[in-house]
DNA sequence: TTGAAAGCGCTAACAC
DNA sequence: GTGTTAGCGCTTTCAA
């Protein structure tokens, strides 16, 4: 692969002046930089982004470690992310840690001996470590949603968004409701549930602890709405903190004769594209998946420049989109003798 | 950040022994080991991964082009990959096409300027313009789900996968059936469908140019089944080339009331979680989605290290899994009167 | 507007 | 076993 040399050598210039011309930096005469993009199309030269970025310290890459790859919500997040980054000359490194706290911490060390210019970050272990090693090396980082005190991040307003779930069902008449919560010691899972518990609690209804479910959050998870279902007080609503685990839900529910929404009413999060393809469709509380990566890259270059100091938080709004899997409650008793 | 020099005078010795030490290919006396460990320790040294790859020429890093990482199937490829090569100390680069076709090719340039170790893509254009590039550099690449005559592949028998699912809607009696194709410029589609026709075909069945509908290979192709069914030899059995469009298939087929499986068979490929999810589950030909990444993975590596001159084929044999959504067929009359 | 030259952090060849 | 040193491809002064 030919280098800047040789083509400084077939346009018979120096090589600081092929670097400005690559750079644009400084003008280089009209009939010169002829010459030179000539030499560069003739020996088929491609600059070596792995030179420059050592010469530079920097390495126009950032890197955008995600729990679980195969989770539509974070594949659309990447996306996002990996798009509006490419506009500005950006690639993105994306690492999947396969919900395993050692291939995360792994990949973050990988991360900063690869000296990306900046990191984006939805973590699935406790961020302790990660944030000794990042911030101590003054790697900039945002989170993505998770907040982390002290720390920039973007995230779903989720208080608001377990709220809004809460509301669409006592609006329905449901006053008995269990909850799959999934990983409860990520804050943002905890924020939901506990958004939708304090509404529900607003409006007169009580949610205890045997009502809510944690585990991993998948579709697994979902197939445990069952236990719900076996309790005294029966659910006539659910809530999942995610539409993997609402579809899982839902599969388990209609195996095992119970009819939804007639029977019993499922609320989701995230709207994935699988959420509007069950039969019926899903009734979930929305996140902006482009708006959240859009914002977090913005938001990463800001921290990249210097231009952010204090600590920002963005917040995006949560939509209720009203769909097929919630009804009216149907009348209690009815329902628990008829089971 | 500190450097090799720094940490070379804080253990009282030359640049030349840290280096040794680090990278384990000349001993060093133990005492000296220690000094320099506790160096490294103390300034919180890291190898800066970025000089070298300079130095070296070698980035210890591959990229890895999938066209639509929101597709389940990639996004287990990708970590299937991801996680093999990890453990080789590569990292990857996953680069998401987002079905466009000056994206994957912006990728791959990208990659290149990189200077990344190798390439294993799933291409979504056509791939004359990236081998031109590609070969004509040395780039070491290898194709997934897709071969390139001329060039390594790994993929799934896609004839047998088609042929998998032909036999089995023959064995069912189904006799006047429905494809949904897809991208059908793509050679792995065009295999698949070939290989169910012809099992078809073989079987006394015919399958006319008008039972196949192409089309970007999204949920919204499923959808158009319902034009499958408005034919006057109504298909009693659906083949789609993905789950993706299957599901897709499966919730219109729902929505305008007929049933699955007693009224329509259908057939997906890949073997996504969410086929599992559906209910009933879907009847798909599977893909071994790790395998084909381990495979992908080996063979580059093997490609890598100059130990592979003739291109090689690798074929994985697909799985039909038989699930809820396909069942006898019923009398094509009485269905085709009661519509 | 262009050229000359130093040097980024590291590895590897060689000498001791 | 360890030290010395050249140099990877590029950018960036500085001088002309």
């Amino acid at each position: 692969m030919a280098t800047i040399r040789e083509v400084a050598a077939a346009a018979g210039v120096s090589v600081g002046t092929v670097s400005n011309f690559l750079n644009a930096r400084v003008t280089v005469a009209a009939s010169t930089a002829a010459r030179i993009q000539e030499a560069i199309d003739l020996l088929g030269y491609r600059v070596d982004a792995s030179a420059r970025a050592f010469r530079t310290r920097q390495t126009n890459s950032i890197g955008l470690v995600v729990p679980n790859v195969t989770n539509p919500y974070f594949a659309e997040i990447a996306r996002a992310v990996a798009h509006a980054l490419w506009k500005h000359g950006i690639q993105t490194f994306l690492c999947d840690a396969a919900d395993d706290e050692a291939v995360e911490q792994a990949h973050v060390e990988q991360l900063i001996d690869r000296r990306v210019d900046g990191i984006l970050m939805s973590y699935t272990s406790e961020p302790g470590r990660i944030l000794d090693q990042v911030a101590g090396l003054g790697v900039p980082i945002v989170f993505i949603d998770r907040a982390v005190p002290g720390h920039h991040s973007v995230e779903t307003d989720n208080r608001c968004g377990g709220a809004l779930a809460a509301r669409h069902l006592v609006a329905l008449g449901h006053r008995r409701v269990g909850v799959l919560a999934g990983a409860v010691r990520l804050p943002n899972i905890r924020e939901r549930v506990q958004g939708f518990v304090d509404e529900m609690c607003a409006n007169g209804v009580e949610v205890t602890e045997g009502d809510v479910l944690g585990g991993p959050q998948a579709a697994e998870l979902g197939r445990r709405v069952c236990e719900l279902m076996d309790r005294p007080s029966r659910p006539t609503a659910v809530f999942a903190t995610n539409d993997i685990v609402a579809i899982g839900a839902w599969r388990a529910l209609v195996e095992i004769g119970v009819r939804v929404p007639e029977q019993i009413s499922l609320v989701g999060f995230d709207d994935i594209e699988m959420s509007r393809l069950t039969v019926p469709d899903m009734t979930t509380i929305a996140q902006d998946k482009v708006g959240i990566g859009q914002a977090a890259t913005t938001l990463l270059l800001d921290v990249m420049r210097g231009r952010t100091e204090a600590p920002r938080h963005v917040r995006m709004e949560p939509r209720l989109l009203v769909r097929g899997s919630t009804a009216r409650a149907a009348d209690p008793e009815a329902r628990y003798v008829a089971a």
